[in-house]
DNA sequence: AAAGAAATTGACTGTTTGGTCAACTTCTTT
DNA sequence: AAAGAAGTTGACCAAACAGTCAATTTCTTT
């Protein structure tokens, strides 16, 4: 069951939802396909199961978001988190990402209520640091679209970073770069202290 | 023709390739099906031709990108731009992005040579600057990547933005915080100038 | 205005798709 | 070991799909 989850989910993540046929995932699970009908009903079951799986991710992150922490910390632990989700997780992004893309029919509530709230109460933590002087005054809410768009597009869009640096797969190496110009970014654009050799 | 297409880019856009019908497309376009098969051959053909009427947009942005410029108003200009293309052409946006999720299985030649060679030769401009001490040490290209990140999510990921802020649609407030907020992170984490009320 | 080219269209076709079902096998409970 | 529940499967079906085509209309050229 939590294998046929695995495989819809490379599967979602690479052709999408209509490009993804119940006779291909059926194959790929090594199963005949009306044994994926017998535990997930419909293919439109199935693609909500993948996605519910993922939610918990999306939320988790945001932990290391702690009023006590000092702000360079928690945003550099916040980053370092996402982008191993990521490395990781890069189907789930995917499958998330195409879902968001084409209007979140599945996503709505999530997004406006869960989603929505999470952000809310971190952004006051923000808020809180911005007022204690601790950093520069940023649009919260805002920074954390941003975060997540420069996180998350070294899995969604992985084709073009690996097509424009050059490489056939992302390693060590570029991962190590994308959190140290993301980090960068972040840090030194909230007013915070950040040097080179950091973490 | 250019209706066809405009029309066949917002269907890709929202139901993605496998989730467009020619005969959805044909009743959206109000034409008989066969008359699309008469102009664009097969979908994939017809696909192909609204993905390339894109591609010119992308490249053009960095324009904004010239050595003799101050990098903090090139930079300032690129997002400008960049944020600008977001908003007017968000399917376009769109079906780029979806294209990419899914490997990009149409853009590889353009990924790996055009772009590449755009981001290569920009690439040097930046560090140009950073010889001349003009900013930071940056990795270029990584700056690249996530400014394309934090422009496109505004496109991309509306639904998300738009859920999370509780609005009915994304006006000019929002877009305004989107490129004080971008702008902010890219310059001062460029160790560029930077201050509120900027533009 | 004649003739040919270009465009338009409804009807049709072969294939692929998600989903069903009845027959069958394996596991669990007592 | 009997009986019933849970799981497995090949064969099948109706709907949706991309693409075709011959017949017709509209536009261009002379």
């Amino acid at each position: 069951m939590a294998h046929i989850l695995a495989v819809a989910e490379q599967s979602f993540a690479e052709a999408g939802f209509s490009g993804t046929t119940m006779e291909r995932l059926a194959q790929a699970a090594g199963l005949p396909k009306a044994n994926l009908h017998y535990y997930f009903g419909t293919k439109e079951q199935l693609y909500r199961g993948v996605l519910e799986n993922i939610l918990a991710l999306w939320l988790d992150d945001m932990n290391a978001i702690t009023p006590e922490r000092p702000p360079a910390e928690a945003l550099t632990a916040y980053i370092r988190a996402k982008l191993a989700h990521t490395r990781t997780r890069p189907h789930a992004s995917k499958v998330f990402a195409a879902e968001l893309l084409h209007g979140a029919p599945h996503l709505r509530r999530f997004l406006s209520f869960e989603l929505r709230r999470r952000v809310i109460e971190k952004a006051r933590v923000i808020r809180g640091w911005i007022d204690r002087g601790l950093m520069a005054p940023i649009d919260p809410i805002h920074l954390f679209f941003n975060i997540w768009a420069m996180t998350q597009t070294y899995a969604d869009f992985e084709v073009q970073v690996r097509a424009v640096l050059g490489v056939n797969r992302l390693g060590d190496a570029e991962f190590a770069a994308a959190e140290k110009t993301i980090t960068r970014l972040v840090l030194k654009g909230c007013g915070l202290h950040w040097q080179e050799g950091k973490p």
